[in-house]
DNA sequence: CAGCGCTTGTCACCGCCCTGTCACCGGCGA
DNA sequence: TCGCCGGTGACAGGGCGGTGACAAGCGCTG
């Protein structure tokens, strides 16, 4: 399991850090908001503890940017007593909060907590018409058999199934698969989707599976 | 429950363990390395608390020694502020650690959290299809015969057991079997592994026991 | 103290698959 | 006709998993 932290105090930063570094998990640092981002797409956490006070853009805009990409778990550290920015994290995607000060035992709780149900709800197979695809071993269910698929395939079905039925955007896609800012590598896409429909035997001309919507993108029939 | 106490300071060790046998612990003292081992062999205590300064050997070379025989739970007894000193117990595999001075009852809740976690996980199931797992002798009774274990081994079996039929990220067992932060040491785990199939007679390419799940882990068969 | 065996970490190599990249084709609208 | 888009084939680099070999560390034993 891998941890983002987000804070532009070095001390904080390294006590949160330690902490969660005893507790098994793997930990990523990142020290503002342009850095977060970046370290978000590289790093690909599975979890964020978020500060809100950062340079070069609060952590209201953070948490916001990393729900536009990413279902991850986010915990945001607020100070107590500010109800406003509570309520204002928590419409933002936030899933959970904590009030300074804290103790590490209290973050390790919260941020296990998180996890927990984060996993849970991953362990659920997601499914579109004849398509269920199991993330935890990379497998896609289809029509009665079962086919492997690689991690990109992977990333690729579990979006477009989450929203089976409608077109997807390249440039989400494009995001969501390799955290690409989009623009001129469709070609990888282009592959993608080439390999993975020779892969379960589907026609573009004649699609069973996945469509192509001209100009927007692609759609998996519901 | 039996609590076995090393330290060299006599005071240390009439306050601890009396605090610990007011708590209706069972305790067993040792003041040195050596006799801490013997100690430990006879009484098969199920918790353990380390001083580190300790004739014959540091609480250190003692804790990868219990290590090396046993999962039991271990805190080690610091000075304060070194965090050094801190890190490297984690590392040999101590499951928390108190900072001198400490009271007695910080001393009695580290411990009871402690058990408790450990018996928790004890209380996971520790056996899976024909595998079953002894952690206390670091024993796999498979399949009818028995086959010793090394230390690792043992963990790594710890693990895939309490999961048996779901793959394990190759990251996570990383952490639980190492503690590793990196991801680069996935060379320890192939050998591991390798090593472990061997052992036990399994095949990689037609597994009766141990599956790998590609591009995830592995997994062991419910 | 020397020697032995077990455990573990490290290096090197192989084969396969995943992935990125280049090149080309056909269709369609400007 | 040109340019863009989507589809397709081919190729290469690199990652991953499996395997063998070697050395260092440690405990045990003669």
């Amino acid at each position: 399991m891998k941890i983002m932290v987000v804070d532009d105090d070095p001390d904080m930063l390294a006590v949160t850090g330690f902490a969660l570094q005893q507790a098994g998990y793997l930990v990523v640092r990142a020290n503002s908001y342009g850095s977060a981002l970046g370290t978000f797409r590289e790093e690909r956490p599975d979890g964020a503890v978020l500060d809100i006070n950062l340079p070069g853009g609060s952590g209201f805009d953070l948490c916001a940017a990393l729900r536009r990409e990413s279902d991850l778990p986010i915990l945001m550290l607020t100070v107590r007593g500010d109800e406003a920015d509570l309520v204002r994290a928590l419409e933002l995607g936030a899933d959970d909060y904590l009030t300074k000060p804290f103790s590490p035992r209290t973050l390790l709780a919260r941020i296990k907590a998180l996890l927990r149900r984060a996993r849970a709800e991953d362990s659920r197979p997601s499914a579109a018409g004849e398509l269920e695809l199991v993330l935890e071993t990379l497998t896609l269910r289809i029509a009665g058999r079962e086919v492997k698929l690689t991690p990109l395939e992977a990333r690729l079905l579990h979006l477009l199934i989450a929203s089976a039925g409608q077109p997807v955007a390249t440039d989400r896609i494009l995001v969501h698969v390799w955290g690409h800012r989009g623009g001129g590598d469709r070609q990888l896409l282009k592959q993608l989707v080439h390999r993975f429909r020779q892969k379960i035997g589907d026609d573009p001309e004649n699609p069973r599976w996945l469509e192509t919507v001209p100009n927007v993108g692609y759609r998996v029939r519901a």
